[in-house]
RNA sequence: GCCGGAGUGGCGGAACUGGCAGACGCACAGGACUUAAAAUCCUGGGGUCUCUAAAAAGACCGUACCGGUUCGAUUCCGGUCUCCGGCACCA
C-alpha cells in the first residue's frame, strides 16, 4: 500500500547513492532542465509551487529515462520585499527570516521527491552569490548600458517610500492601499532599449508560447514611421516630429508638444506666457489616474508660436497639450486632424481647422476622422498616390532636403534598476566630490549590505542612514566619499542566475566561460506566464549584453519555454487568505503521498490551463495506483504457473495496446500533456486486467513485460511509488536507470479495423474490414454489405469516398 | 478602444493534417460480493422525440450564437455574444 513512509523511503535511497548527481563526463548528453526558482516565504509550500515543481519534474525524469544526463538545480531569489516588510511589521531581520525559510523550504522541497540536485543550489542574498550580481552592473557600466538619471518613481505618502512597479495595483500602494504618486529621484537604469530590435527578432526563433511572444512583442512595441523637421516661424529652432503616417503630412493643420518639452518655453510668446505657465502646472498635478483615464477631455492651451510647414510652409499653430507624451518619440507630433482620433477630438473642441487628405481607396465617402490607408487627395504633386507609395515619395522628398528620414521607434523604455530599500544587493557605486561617479574596483567586491541597519520607513533609503556603511574613501583619490545608498531591483538578481547554478561554487569568477557555454542555454525552462514582460525579457536582455562582452557564445538563454496554468480556489478566485480559499497541499499528502498529489494535478488540470481546485479526482489517482499494486501482485502469483508462450490473438491485443501507450505517453509528455499521458497508461493498465480476466491460457512472461513496461513508462508520474514496485518485482535499483521502452510499429498495425460507414456524411454502421485492404477493396466491401445495400435501396449511388482506417461516406441520392 | 487566447455532457477534460464528438476520470444509477458497511468488481449513460407493457429499434437535434465553403466542420471562412489575459492618448 503506497504512502508517505514509501516517499521517505525512496527519498532517503536515491540521496545515499546519489542517483541524481549530474554526472559531467556525460556532457554530450546533458538535458539542463530549469524552474523559475522561488521566494523563500515563510508558509509551507503551495500548490503553486507542488504544480510547478512536480510536473516538471516528471518531465525531466522522462527525460533521463530517454538517456538525457539531466541537470535539475533548484534555488531561491531572497532578496526583496516582503522579508523587509516583514521585518518593518515584527522586528525580526529579513536576513534571519530569509535564511529561516529557506531552511524549511528546502526540506519541503526535499520531501517532494524531485530529482534536484542541491549541490548546485543557488541562494541570492548572500555574499558569494551578490558579489558577482554587483559584478554584473559593473560590467554592464562599463559597458555603456548602466548610467545614472532623473526619473519619477512611485511614491507611497503614506507608507513615506518608493515602491517597485509590482508594488503597484491600478495606482494604490499594495500594503496600505492609499494612491500612488510619482517623485523625481536620480536613478540608475539599465539601456535594454539597445537591444530593443534583438530582442523583437529574436523571439521568432524561441520555443515559446505564442501568448508570451506576443506580449513581449507588444511590450517592446516596435513602430515604424518617420521624423520630420520642422522649423519655428522667424527663427532658426527646429524640432522634430515621430509620425507613422508621412502620407498625410499635409492634412497637418497644428502642432502638439508634451507639456515638459524642452522647446516650450524658448517658443512661447509673451502673450500667451501665463497660460503656458499655468497648463504646464496643472499637468505637473495631474495624478497617473486622471492622466490615465480614457474617458478624460482633451486639454490644452496655444503657445503663440507657429511652425512652418515642411512642404506647404503655411503657418501652423503650435500648442501644447498632455495627449502627448514626453517620453515617447520626440515629445511632439504634428496634429492630423482628419485622420487621427486623438487630434480630431482635440480639433472639435478647439476649433482648429481639419482638411481632408486621405480618401477611402474604394472612394466611397468615409466619415472624419478616416484612419485608414487611402488615396491622397489636397496634397498639391500626391494627390492620387495611395498611402503606401505617398509616405515613401514623402519622407524621400524631405530627405533630400534634409527635413526628415525613416525611422523606427519602440515603446520598451530603459530598465530602472534603483531600489530605495535594504534588502537588496547594493549598487556597487562610490561618489566623490573629486572624481565623481567612481565604481567599486572588482577586487574589492562584495559591496557587503550592513546587518544593523534601520530599516523604518521615512522616504530616505535605509542604508543612507548606516553611516558606517555610506563613508567610505575615494577607491581613486583616496579622499572621502560616499556610496550609493539604493539596492538593485531584486529582477537583477534574477536575471543571470541560470547562468550561476552549473558553476555555483566559482568564487574567482560568476562562472567559468568555457564551461558554461558547455551548460547552457536553458533547454527547458518552465514557470509562471505573470513573468512574461519582466523577468524573460531582462534575463534575454543580459544574456545578450554578456554575450557582446564576450563572455557567452550564444544568443537566447531558453530555448524552451513553458507556463503551467493557475491553480485557483474551489470557487474560481484566486487563491488569497482574505479570501480564505486557499488550499493547502499538506494535507493531502499526508494523506495519500506525493505521488499521488503530483499526479493528480496532472491528471486532473490541462497543465498550461490550471483551473479551480477541486478533489473529486484524487481518489481515483489513489484507485489507479492500488490497481497497479494489485496486477503487481497477480505478476508475482503468476510467475511460478506454466502458461503459454506463443502469442495468440488476446496476446496480440494486449501487445497493442501496450505500444499504442508506450507511443502516446511519450508524445504527450514531450509536449506537457501531461492529463492524457496518465490517461493512456491507464487505459493500458484496464488492457492488462481485461487480459488477466478474460484469458484462461496466459503467457505469463510476456504479461510480465507488459507490467514492467508500464511501470516504466509510470515511473516519471509516480516516482516513489514506481520505484517501489519495481523492487517488490525484484529488479534491479533503481528503476530510474532503466531506458524509456521502444514501441514497435509493427505492434500497432491490427489485421482488421473497425471503420465507419456513413450515408450522405451520416455515420449508419460500423464494419470490420482487413486494415491491409486499399481504397478500391474498401469500396467494394462496403457496397457489398448487406447492411449497406439495405440502407441504400432505391438511391442512386453517385460516390463514394474513402478514408482508409476511418471511414467510408457513400454519396447517394 | 486595440491586440491575443478561450467557449465541448452534471463536473475535470479528450479529439492527429477537415474524417466515427465526448478518450481517460469524477459524480450518478443498476447489479455482484458482504449479516451490513467500506473496499473491490461488472454494467449503463449528451439531449429530444417516435414506437413499445418493457426491452430492442428508429428519427431528429447537439462542440457559445447566426451564416458560408465541403461528400463530410469542434476543426476552415465571414459576422455576433460572453469570459480570461496583454496594451491602453505610444502619434
Amino acid at each position: 500500500m503506497y504512502n508517505k513512509e514509501i516517499d521517505r523511503k525512496w527519498q532517503k535511497k536515491w540521496e545515499e547513492t546519489k542517483l541524481y548527481k549530474f554526472n559531467r563526463d556525460r556532457l554530450d548528453k546533458k538535458l539542463y532542465c530549469l524552474e523559475m526558482f522561488s521566494y523563500p516565504s515563510g508558509a509551507n509550500l503551495h500548490v503553486g509551487h507542488w504544480y510547478n515543481f512536480g510536473p516538471t519534474d516528471s518531465w525531466a525524469r522522462f527525460k533521463r529515462l530517454q538517456g538525457y544526463e539531466v541537470f535539475q538545480p533548484m534555488g531561491f531569489d531572497a532578496f526583496g520585499l516582503p522579508a523587509e516588510n516583514y521585518a518593518i511589521k515584527t522586528g525580526i531581520h529579513p536576513q534571519d527570516s530569509t535564511m529561516k525559510n529557506i531552511e524549511t523550504m528546502e526540506k519541503q522541497l526535499r520531501e517532494m521527491g524531485a530529482m534536484f540536485d542541491w549541490d548546485y543550489e543557488v541562494i541570492t542574498c548572500l555574499p558569494e552569490y551578490y558579489k558577482w550580481t554587483q559584478w554584473m552592473f559593473l560590467q554592464l557600466y562599463k559597458a555603456g548600458l548602466a548610467y545614472r538619471k532623473e526619473a519619477p518613481v512611485n511614491w507611497c505618502p503614506s507608507c513615506q517610500t518608493v515602491l517597485a512597479n509590482e508594488q503597484v495595483i491600478d495606482n494604490h500602494c499594495e500594503r496600505c492601499e492609499s494612491e500612488v504618486t510619482k517623485k523625481n529621484l536620480i536613478q540608475w537604469f539599465f539601456k535594454i532599449t539597445a537591444y530593443a530590435e534583438e530582442l523583437l527578432e529574436k523571439l521568432d526563433k524561441l520555443d515559446w508560447p505564442e501568448k508570451t511572444k506576443k506580449i513581449q512583442r507588444n511590450w517592446i512595441g516596435k513602430s515604424e514611421g518617420a521624423e520630420i523637421e520642422f522649423r519655428i516661424e522667424n527663427t532658426d529652432i527646429t524640432f522634430r516630429v515621430f509620425t507613422t503616417r508621412p502620407d498625410t503630412l499635409c492634412g497637418v493643420t497644428y502642432m502638439v508638444l508634451a507639456p515638459e518639452h524642452e522647446i516650450v518655453d524658448k517658443i512661447t510668446t509673451d502673450e500667451y506666457r501665463s497660460s503656458v505657465e499655468e497648463y504646464k502646472e496643472f499637468a505637473k498635478k495631474q495624478s497617473e489616474i486622471e492622466r490615465l483615464s480614457t474617458v478624460k477631455e482633451k486639454t490644452g492651451v496655444f503657445t503663440g508660436a507657429y511652425a512652418i510647414h515642411p512642404i506647404t510652409g503655411e503657418r501652423v499653430p503650435i500648442w501644447i497639450a498632455d495627449y502627448v507624451l514626453a517620453t515617447y518619440g520626440t515629445g511632439c507630433v504634428m496634429a492630423v486632424p482628419a485622420h487621427d482620433e486623438r487630434d480630431y477630438e482635440f480639433a472639435v473642441k478647439f476649433n482648429l481647422p481639419i482638411v481632408r487628405v486621405i480618401d477611402s481607396a474604394d472612394g466611397s465617402d468615409a466619415p472624419l476622422p478616416y484612419v485608414e490607408y487611402g488615396v491622397l487627395v489636397n496634397s498639391g504633386k500626391y494627390n492620387g498616390l495611395d498611402s503606401a507609395t505617398a509616405k515613401k515619395a514623402i519622407v524621400e522628398q524631405l530627405a533630400k532636403e534634409g527635413k526628415g528620414e525613416f525611422k523606427v521607434n519602440y515603446r520598451l523604455r530603459d530598465w530602472l534598476v534603483s531600489r530605495q530599500r535594504y534588502w537588496g544587493a547594493p549598487i556597487p557605486i562610490i561618489y566623490c566630490e573629486h572624481c565623481g561617479i567612481v565604481p567599486v574596483p572588482e577586487k574589492d567586491l562584495p559591496v557587503l549590505l550592513p546587518y544593523d541597519v534601520e530599516f523604518t520607513p521615512d522616504g530616505e533609503s535605509p542604508l543612507k542612514k548606516c553611516s558606517e556603511f555610506i563613508n567610505t574613501t575615494c577607491p581613486q583619490c583616496g579622499k572621502p566619499a560616499k556610496r550609493d545608498a539604493d539596492t538593485l531591483d531584486t529582477f537583477v538578481c534574477s536575471s543571470w542566475y541560470y547562468l550561476r547554478y552549473p558553476d555555483n561554487k566559482n568564487d574567482k569568477e560568476p562562472f567559468d566561460k568555457e564551461w558554461i557555454n558547455k551548460m547552457l542555454p536553458v533547454d527547458m525552462y518552465v514557470g509562471g506566464a505573470e513573468h512574461a514582460a519582466m523577468h524573460l525579457l531582462y534575463a534575454r536582455f543580459f544574456t545578450k549584453a554578456l554575450r557582446d562582452m564576450g563572455y557567452l557564445e550564444f544568443d537566447e538563454p531558453f530555448l524552451s519555454l513553458r507556463h503551467q496554468g493557475v491553480i485557483l480556489g474551489p470557487d474560481g478566485n484566486k487563491m488569497s487568505k482574505s479570501k480564505g480559499n486557499v488550499i493547502s497541499p499538506d494535507s493531502y499528502i499526508n494523506e495519500y503521498g506525493s505521488d499521488v498529489f503530483r499526479m493528480y494535478l496532472m491528471f486532473g488540470f490541462a497543465y498550461e490551463e490550471g483551473g479551480p481546485w477541486n478533489d473529486d479526482g484524487i481518489k481515483a489517482v489513489a484507485r489507479f495506483l492500488n490497481r497497479v499494486e494489485r496486477i503487481v501482485e497477480r505478476v508475482k502469483e503468476l510467475r511460478g504457473s506454466k502458461g503459454k508462450t506463443e502469442m495468440s490473438a488476446p496476446e496480440k491485443e494486449l501487445n497493442y495496446e501496450r505500444n499504442r501507450a508506450i507511443k502516446e505517453v511519450e508524445k504527450d509528455t514531450e509536449e506537457f500533456h501531461f492529463n492524457t499521458a496518465i490517461a493512456r497508461i491507464m487505459e493500458l493498465l484496464n488492457a492488462l486486467y481485461k487480459y488477466d480476466q478474460e484469458t484462461e491460457d496466459k503467457n505469463v512472461g510476456f504479461f510480465e513485460e507488459v507490467v514492467a513496461d508500464l511501470l516504466r513508462i509510470l515511473s516519471p508520474f509516480a516516482p516513489h511509488f514506481a520505484e517501489e514496485v519495481w523492487e517488490q518485482l525484484g529488479y534491479e535499483y533503481s528503476i530510474f536507470n532503466q531506458r524509456w521502452p521502444k514501441w514497435d510499429p509493427n505492434a500497432l498495425v491490427r489485421d482488421e479495423v473497425e471503420i465507419a460507414i456513413q450515408i450522405n456524411g451520416k455515420v449508419k454502421t460500423r464494419i470490420m474490414v482487413p486494415s491491409a485492404a486499399d481504397d478500391k477493396e474498401l469500396e467494394d466491401i462496403a457496397l457489398s454489405n448487406e447492411e449497406v445495400k439495405e440502407l441504400t435501396k432505391g438511391m442512386q449511388i453517385q460516390k463514394v469516398i474513402v478514408v482508409k482506417g476511418r471511414l467510408i461516406n457513400i454519396v447517394a441520392k
